[in-house]
Formats: C-alpha cells, structure tokens, sequence
DNA sequence: ACAACTGTACTAACACAACTAGTACGGTTA
DNA sequence: TAACCGTACTAGTTGTGTTAGTACAGTTGT
C-alpha cells in the first residue's frame, strides 16, 4: 500500500502523505475507505506510531481523511476534489520545467509528443 | 547575482549549485567568466564561507568550474554541455507532471496550450 | 462488563545533516 | 610584501525528523 524510502531527503511522514493524496488521485483510495490504523501502519512499514500519527493529523488538518476517535480515520467526501484543486495548481511547476527544457534545447514537438503519450496511456 | 532563501529545505550550498547552473543553462554566465570569490560571496549573501567552498567543491567535480589556486573559478568551457544535458534527462519529471496534471482533470488542450506559450516566451 | 481495538497527548532523547566558527597553509598578483 | 585567491581541518551549534515509552479516552464485539 506505501512504499517509503527512508534514505530519502523527503520526511516519512510527508512520504505518507503523498502516497495518500496520489492514491486518492488516481482512484485507488475513495471517500469513505477505511484507512489503516496508526498501529497498525507503524508495524507494517515498521516505523514509530508517532511518525504514521504525525501524517494522519496533517492529512486530517488539510481535510483528506477524516477521524473518528475510536473508530479509525476515513478518506473524506471531499478529498478527491482537494487533490485535484493542489494538482490543478500545479500548472506553474509545468511551466517551470517546459522552460527549463527549452533552454536545454529541447524542441517543441519533442514536449508535445511527450504529451500526446502521456494522455494516450491515461485515458481516465 | 544569488538569491538564498535560509528557510528553505533545501541546503544552502544546494540552492547555491542550483543557481549556478540555471544561468549557465540562460546563457548569464558564460564559459571563462569568473566566478565571486568563495570569500566575497560569504560577505555578500552573509554566508559562512565554508558553506560556500561546499558547493563551489562540487560545481568542480562536476566539471562546472575550473578552479586554479590562487586565482579563482571560472565556468569551465563545457559548462553549456554539462547542464543542457542534464536538463534534457528532467524529460522524465515532465511525463510525471503530466500525469498527474492528467489524473487531476486538466485537459490535453490546456497542457499544449501552455506549452505554446513557454515556447512563445522563450524564443532561443 | 470486559478485552481488544481505535485515535490522541505528552515528555525525553536520539540521529543526522546543514551550517557556523576559527584557524592555518600554500599559490598568485600587483 | 601585502592582499588577494582556493583549500583543509577540527569543533561546536542548530534544527528537525524520528524514536521510545507511557498514559488517557472513545468504540466495538462478545
């Protein structure tokens, strides 16, 4: 379910939270599904129930998953909409980078072909 | 010349090496331009000076700059080359974005779109 | 009622990396 | 010779991610 790669730079707990946000985008997670229990998460990546508690509290805070004391924590009605709102914000990033490669040289069409491809084998 | 953000994640030196590399990739610094003095830049960004030998060390063993002791850096003659094709192989960030961008509902149309006008803008 | 779950709260300590501080050495230039 | 240049090294600070351990309260199913 999470992969995380604890040589990396990027937090654990941030790893968490990404994994959680890309799988509700891409549908894997939906609203209502039950998240795995802070304990139980911390023996299955074997990481310290604080670092796991740390992620749900932030994912909780930004309103992506919802939490029931005593019940568990549950992807919220609303997260898909939340992810797709951050992602659609991400346009800058893409301007950012297809500058950065036209300077390296890279042609037009080279983008727009890497485009049609991608959009080829998504097909949502 | 430099722009350091302190808080950022991302360590001095990095943003150091970074920025070095984009105004090579712009055509700013070009081949044989002396580089700030480890010594001078410390003054000016109020930087250790250690911090900055950190990353003018590995802008050398990446083949960015020459360094001749006792006189200086200077952007080495394949400095163009090194950071072009560095940039040509981020064509893997760019799939990644797209996707996302594609997951999250942002059309093919508006994706092209925004590559025109980057391509617009930056007219090499 | 009770056991076994759930999330939450808190303090203390560890580990690592970035950064700073200070000093010293050797080459180059005017 | 003075004033630059890069380099080297040790020591210490700082911040933050992470761990460790414990405790409390709500929910569920038997």
């Amino acid at each position: 379910m999470f992969v995380i790669d604890l040589m990396s730079r990027i937090p654990v707990y941030e790893q968490i939270i990404k994994q959680v946000e890309e799988q509700v985008l891409i549908g894997v997670m939906k609203s209502g599904d039950k998240m795995p229990s802070v304990r139980s998460l911390s023996i299955k990546l074997s990481i310290n129930p604080n670092t796991i508690q740390k992620a749900y509290t932030e994912l909780d805070r930004r309103g992506l998953i919802v939490t029931v004391p005593g019940k568990g924590s549950f992807v919220s009605d609303n997260a898909t909409e939340l992810v797709g709102e951050k992602s659609r914000g991400k346009i800058e990033n893409l301007t950012e980078i297809i500058t950065e490669l036209a300077y390296a040289g890279v042609t037009k069409e080279e983008v727009i072909e890497t485009v049609e491809t991608v959009y080829k084998n998504v097909e949502v």
